[in-house]
DNA sequence: ATAATAAAAGATAAAAACGTCTTTTATTTC
DNA sequence: GAAATAAAAGACGTTTTTATCTTTTATTAT
């Protein structure tokens, strides 16, 4: 569905949204121990977010990762759409580049309603909506 | 969504199915051709779903591969399931392994449908219910 | 200023996915 | 039974993805 990346992204990003729910900075370590992933791993995917914008940085002392207001309201789809780019949005199923209205594959018609369902899912959620659900120890993060 | 491999290997098994209803063998040099894959790969694909038994191969001169009447009723969720597995069907979204009921990921409920429903638009259809669209030329299954 | 901290950047490596080429085996036709 | 055909099997190569390690740069606190 996603590519592990994309996966990464994706829980590193809520978590460091749920402490900046909190007013808080945390650094890699935290954040790769809160999710249960390689730590240089996700260091390089926030660089990448962090260059196009959807986390905040700062190095030194008392310095990492945090979401500025706007960027609490990012949404899933927005992070798949940065590094996975647009394919599960849009494109064919079978991976038929092809594949259109006019010239459909076998599973053209049905994989369309699947795809906006899972378009509308992820524009639906915010990276900070899961906070509270989270803190309470009702949705988890970890690997 | 799925892997390369296993777009290939519903492409193809259609792709067979549309020829067994016409009552003839196919060679992999013509379902290459017809799918526009790369000949050696989609050998080996359906080398391993021939294993799988979910389609039939003679060797020799009027050789290839066709499809017995049992096999016409093979749904793509069983093609999926053979090449990629049901992770698909059953994985969590983000990967994590622990995700269930008990403890779910962010997008556990959301998704649990949106598998549900791909799991059902893969099991409703056979590798020989497009047979009629295909010949007539209002599905496609060129890449 | 200096030392400590933490992210950024770059290099490298391991694994998996994807693809190609060659040889072997089975079958058919002549 | 020899030649031709076509899939099976095996070896090999490339690319992409995933992961790790090292060095550099920016920031802070002393």
């Amino acid at each position: 569905m996603f590519s592990k990346t994309c996966e990464y992204a994706i829980l590193a990003t809520i978590f460091i949204a749920q402490k900046s729910g909190q007013g808080v900075k945390v650094g890699i370590k935290e954040i790769s121990k809160g999710i249960n992933a390689p730590e240089h791993f996700i260091a390089k995917i926030l660089q990448d977010l962090s260059r196009k914008g959807l986390v905040q940085s700062v190095k030194g002392p008392n310095g990492g990762f945090y979401l500025e207001e706007e960027e609490k309201r990012t949404t899933l789809a927005d992070i798949v759409q940065a590094i996975d780019g647009d394919s599960l949005f849009t494109g064919c199923a079978l991976g038929l580049k092809h594949c259109s209205e006019r010239e459909p594959c076998p599973l053209h018609d049905e994989f369309k309603v699947i795809r906006q369902q899972i378009h509308s899912m992820l524009q639906s959620s915010t990276v900070t909506a899961f906070n509270r659900e989270l803190i309470q120890g009702m949705k988890h993060l970890r690997r």
